[in-house]
DNA sequence: CAGTATAGGACTGATTTTGTCGCAGTTCAA
DNA sequence: TTGAACTGCGACAAAATCAGTCCTATACTG
């Protein structure tokens, strides 16, 4: 359960992989879906929306591909999460802005809504350079956060 | 995207209902059903796979149902939720004991380990009484640690 | 122009989630 | 002791979501 898609997966990954390669100008979706064994029409949909978000540049023709458009140490994975499977609700009622359609009200919705922050507040505080090196500080202060939520 | 199953909610809900009521002896899955609205089935099962995990005690036969077997500030929602919809597994691809299928491997499922566990983290630190009372230490904690990791 | 890439819509099959049905066992109370 | 009101559980059916494929258009390079 509270499982990422493999589509974000899918993206997490392709961004690792252009964080990985800085020197390349740009990887196509096809390179990063043979090195990791992705169904590359799939993994290019999905790099298509994340250029389409801002995260990705493109560069269609011969030699073309797609970079980072900032640097990853500034791009989240709450970002990538969201772009590829839209917003995060931990609540099955919230359905973007209509409200809870059981009885009285969803009674569990609200304090929930805090829980979803939280969680929020864990992606935001990782990004890709993080994937890449994960004894980075970020990872380091999510371990404290759980180790301080525990006291 | 990375949501509960309405089956959790349902059944968050219903302990919820649990804790607000520990004056009747037991409440059935109809009455609770029947005043969210839910599938009285359905939200039936759900509360036969908590009772089968001990978070409630059943009584079969007239007048029989439901109560909590521990006080609700001692059930976390984590437990609820695990029993429900199984274990907590953030990436797509970590299916229990088997690792990754994709080809190097999934260069990912590690760094988002820790995500994973801040999340259970948080999970953990939210009761059923927290849910009763949304302004209780834990959900404040929560807030503070959101507050936290942004800065 | 030929070849390689991105862009994106349509569609199919697989998987998961949600909900229903039916039946067996339990308890209580008239 | 019989029947109503419960839980317990397996099998199914329906619906929604996800994963993946196909096809076509467009853009860029040499």
């Amino acid at each position: 359960m509270l499982r990422l898609t493999k589509k974000a997966d899918y993206g997490l990954m392709a961004l690792k992989y252009l964080a990985e390669h800085p020197d390349s100008v740009s990887v196509s979706a096809k390179d990063i879906a043979d090195t990791y064994g992705i169904p590359p029409q799939l993994l290019a949909k999905v790099l298509q929306r994340l250029t389409k978000v801002g995260l990705l540049r493109s560069h269609a023709g011969m030699n073309g591909g797609y970079e980072l458009s900032r640097e990853a140490r500034r791009i989240s994975a709450f970002e990538v999460i969201h772009a590829i499977d839209g917003p995060l609700f931990i609540t099955s009622c919230t359905k973007g802005s209509k409200s809870c359609d059981l009885e009285p009200n969803c009674t569990i919705k609200e304090p929930l809504a805090r829980v979803n922050e939280s969680i929020a507040g864990v992606l935001k505080s990782i990004s890709i350079y993080d994937l890449v090196d994960a004894e980075t500080a970020a990872g380091r202060s999510a371990e404290m956060l759980v180790t301080l939520m525990h006291s």
